[in-house]
DNA sequence: AGTATTTGACCCTG
DNA sequence: CAGGGTCAAATACT
C-alpha cells in the first residue's frame, strides 16, 4: 500500500537532491552572489541529502520502472516532478533554457488557456545511455519573459554525474572514476568561470504567483510548495 | 552526412 | 470526450 508512495517519495527525493546540488553549483560558481545565498544553497543541498537518506531508498526507487519496447503501458507512480520559474531578458533560447545539460526537443503541444505552446525536451542520451529524464519548457501567458521548466525524472547520463561530482569534495582529478564510468564524451561547452550557462540576463523570479501559469500547471505536491519557499527566499536575497 | 528540430498523428489519462 | 504527452517521419541546419 505504502509502497507506491515510498518509491515515489524516494524518486521525488532523488529529483530534488540533483537540483539542490545543481543549484549550488550555479550559486558557488557565480561570483556575484552573496555568501548567505551560497548558505543557503548549501544547507538546501544538505537538507535534501539528509532527507534522502532518512527515506531511506529501501524501494526500487533507483529510477525509471522499466523501458518496454512498445509504449508505455503502466505508468503507475509518476516521476519526479520539479517546476521551476525562470525569467530572462530577451526571447531567446539562452540561460535557464540551458542548464549544462544537452536536451532534444521532441514535441511541441499547444495547451488549453495558454497563449504559448508548450514545448518537450528529453536528454539526448536517453537512447546511448538510457536518461529519463524530460522537461517541460511554456512561456508564461502573462508575461513571455517568463519561462515555467517543469523537470521530470532525474538525470542518469554522464552529464548529470559531472554536474553533481564537481560540487561534491572530490577533486576535480577524479573525474575518471565516474559511477558508471560511460567511456563517451564528458565535456561541456567549457565556461572558464561559469559552467553554467547562465549570463547576467536572467534571474530567477520571486514573483512565484500561479497568474502566470495561465492554469496550466497543477503540480499538487507539498515539495512544490516547499521548493518555492526556497527559490523565494533565494530569490529575495539575490 | 549526420544530427537536431519541426510537425502531425497516435495514445493515454482525467 | 477533451486535453495532454509522446512518437515518428520529414525537414532544416551544421
Amino acid at each position: 500500500m505504502e509502497d507506491a508512495t515510498a518509491t515515489t517519495l524516494a524518486t521525488e527525493l532523488d529529483g530534488l537532491l540533483a537540483m539542490a546540488r545543481e543549484l549550488e553549483a550555479r550559486v558557488g560558481a557565480d561570483q556575484g552572489v552573496p555568501g548567505a545565498a551560497r548558505e543557503l544553497c548549501a544547507a538546501l543541498a544538505a537538507s535534501v541529502d539528509r532527507a534522502v537518506r532518512l527515506a531511506g531508498r529501501s524501494g526500487n526507487a533507483g529510477g525509471r520502472a522499466s523501458v518496454n519496447g512498445q509504449r508505455r503501458s503502466g505508468r503507475k507512480a509518476a516521476a519526479a516532478k520539479v517546476r521551476t520559474q525562470v525569467r530572462v531578458a530577451s526571447m531567446q533560447d539562452l540561460g535557464p533554457l540551458d542548464d549544462g545539460l544537452s536536451w532534444r526537443k521532441y514535441g511541441q503541444k499547444d495547451i488549453l488557456g495558454a497563449t504559448y505552446p508548450r514545448s518537450y525536451f528529453r536528454c539526448t542520451h536517453r537512447h546511448t545511455q538510457g536518461c529519463a529524464a524530460t522537461k517541460q519548457v511554456q512561456r508564461a501567458t502573462a508575461d513571455p519573459l517568463l519561462f515555467d521548466v517543469v523537470y521530470h525524472g532525474a538525470h542518469t547520463c554522464a552529464q548529470t554525474a559531472v554536474l553533481a561530482g564537481m560540487e561534491q569534495q572530490q577533486p576535480p582529478a577524479a573525474f575518471g572514476q565516474e559511477p558508471q564510468s560511460p567511456p563517451e564524451e564528458v565535456q561541456w561547452p567549457a565556461e572558464p568561470v561559469t559552467p553554467f550557462s547562465f549570463p547576467s540576463c536572467c534571474h530567477l523570479t520571486g514573483s512565484y504567483g500561479y497568474a502566470a501559469a495561465g492554469g496550466g500547471l497543477g503540480v499538487d505536491m507539498e515539495l512544490e510548495d516547499q521548493l518555492d519557499e526556497l527559490f523565494l527566499d533565494v530569490s529575495g536575497i539575490f
